[in-house]
DNA sequence: GTTAGCACTCGTCTTCCTTGAGTGCTAACC
DNA sequence: GGTTAGCACTCAAGGAAGACGAGTGCTAAC
């Protein structure tokens, strides 16, 4: 048997069908069964040939002696990179997306967090969703507005065109009036940069200004500083956990607590993309992540906005029913980048500075 | 055996007994090792009898017919109600309970999510967390800034005193001068009202103001009707939800997965409060949830800001240690209304108009 | 009211057996 | 060479039978 020798057309047929009924059934086939499946007429013994030397090949495993054969990782990225028929989605299919699309989303977390939902009821798996800044982001704009003499709102516009504002107190009172002119400073002296320098920024600045304005300044930097380190490191939405219980694969206990406790207390690593591609599938084993290695992730990205974009994740068990999530997936994130992307929802904006 | 015959105190002994060893150790307790934890000399056929009324009067059940015996959902009321110790919390308990509330937290959704965090990790079940608007949310002032002429951010300040804003856009571009008519307008007309009074007010003002302007009152009336709404059914955030599938009740793959969509998927209808009680247990059966039916919950309720209370519900199996969670739990939600309460964080304000 | 004694129940664990799907190998075939 | 029939072998799954033992309920005596 050859290293790198190039499966035969048949080898690839009977792996591809070891690998769809697995994904099917959670089941080991038999030389027997595949027999059926196969269009020409090949007896059961030249098939277990073949077996075994895909199983030699590493493509196939055997849970035990006497228990047909399941597909290896190896096998699996073959299957996805070379057998899997990309497949169209049905007439109804792309109704039913759309028609989920049509409801209106106005705000950023609002479309990632709905995102994830939508994908996950739609392809059946639990999904995970994040927001990806694709640069650093900074403040571009500050606003006060006054409410009474001793609070005011604080509102923030970042350079991800979100806006974040809240209500803040004062120790001693301040005249309305002198607000707007809090907030050119701020404006010229805040916007742009990154939060590790604000609080240089302010010190420089606690000699030109009273200590009374300078406790509001810092209030107000504070509250941006904050918002600009959330920002870095995302919420992470996940949907439809449960359902991974419903996969035998997750019956036993120890394992289901692994992948929930993972999904539900520990988004923060779930795995984001290594490179630009619009779908990436990892398999089993070919996850960094501990708790993932017995499970396949596929994840897409879509456009919103200028500087962002969105991921959507599938978790599921190795025998994950690629073709299909695959398929839907990427009309998902298709159908979101046209909806939210940067030529529909803002007009282009030049960089602040 | 008389109906509301009161038990004697040696009853209550004995099902106090078998409730903590259930509690403990997730098993039925029999005859003999009831004897062992008695502090007199009693043999087991005495308790055998005792076990008899206990199991008669409906305190107890019986698995089968040589198992031992556990409480019924009567019996852990029963325990509840009376036979629990209070437990007061050890020096490092207050300690480390402190330490985790030292944190700085400043936004209303940040103080709800941490909150139930922190109690998750602190009594080892569970959590759930919601914030409990105590009257009817309104807004109670809006505020339009110019950014360019054609896009502006709509700053909304609710009757809870949280702020809310939004980058908007235009088809027509404005003149930034105009702005701050249509916020006074904005002001006079819809603030202090309910949602569903929002459209019929901007109708009676359809004819009064030009198409252009009306566009621009239509998005910004839509976005707080969108806020207002989003806050009656506020979001409901879970914590360490996978840890229920350490405990043995929920072994059971099915009921595992009943409780587990419940928590993560349907957290909506998680039960709030029914009194004003600083501190609610919720015993198995007594959930109207069907989900819950074989789970108990603990909820408490704490201050924050005027008008508003946090919520924190533990979830856990029916043999949940009731003493020691209602301890931690209700010692967290004093803490928690000390540092957030009204007394603490806003000055008393008169309610609008 | 309490206790000792005893027959009885019933879930759990272990052992042993059967069953059958599936394999790998050999030898014959085209 | 690849292909096929035949056959002995393996091994997980499922079921039956029995031993074990914790726990009960009842009776009769104290």
């Amino acid at each position: 048997m050859g290293f790198h020798m190039k499966l035969t057309d048949r080898k690839k047929q009977i792996l591809k069908i070891v690998v769809e009924n697995y994904i099917a059934t959670a089941d080991a086939i038999g030389s027997k069964a595949i027999v059926e499946r196969l269009p020409g007429k090949i007896s059961s013994a030249t098939v277990r040939n073949e077996l075994a030397d895909l199983t030699e090949l590493g493509y196939l495993e055997q849970p035990h002696t006497s228990a047909g054969r399941i597909p290896s990782a190896k096998g699996y990225r073959l299957y996805v990179n070379e057998l899997m028929e990309k497949r169209a989605l049905s007439a109804e299919e792309t109704e039913k997306i759309n028609q989920t699309l049509s409801g209106k989303m106005s705000q950023v977390d609002q479309i990632i967090a709905k995102a994830g939902q939508m994908v996950s009821s739609f392809v059946g798996y639990p999904t995970y969703a994040v927001a990806d800044h694709r640069s650093a982001t900074s403040v571009k704009r500050f606003e006060l507005i006054a409410m009474d003499e001793n609070s005011f709102i604080s509102v923030v516009m970042l350079s991800d065109s979100r806006v974040k504002s809240q209500l803040m107190h004062l120790q001693l009172p301040i005249e309305p009036e002198k607000l707007p002119e809090l907030s050119h400073l701020l404006n010229t002296h805040f916007t742009g940069i990154r939060s590790d320098d604000m609080n240089s920024r302010l010190m420089s600045l606690s000699d030109q200004v009273s200590g009374q304005w300078f406790l509001l300044l810092n209030q107000v930097v504070d509250y941006a500083c904050e918002l600009l380190r959330d920002a870095s490191h995302q919420e992470v939405f996940t949907n439809g956990a449960s359902q991974l219980l419903n996969f035998p694969e997750y019956r036993d206990l120890d394992k289901a607590q692994d992948i929930m406790s993972f999904m539900v207390d520990n988004k923060e690593n779930l795995p984001l993309p290594t490179d630009d591609a619009p779908m990436q599938i990892l398999i089993g084993p070919e996850n960094v992540n501990e708790a993932l290695k017995e499970s396949s992730v596929v994840i897409a990205s879509y456009d919103i906005g200028d500087n962002m974009r969105g991921l959507v994740g599938v978790v599921g068990p190795t025998r994950m029913d690629y073709a299909t999530v695959a398929a839907r997936l990427s009309y998902f994130a298709e159908s979101l980048s046209r909806m939210f992307g940067k030529n529909n929802q803002l007009p282009p904006k030049e960089e602040k500075e």
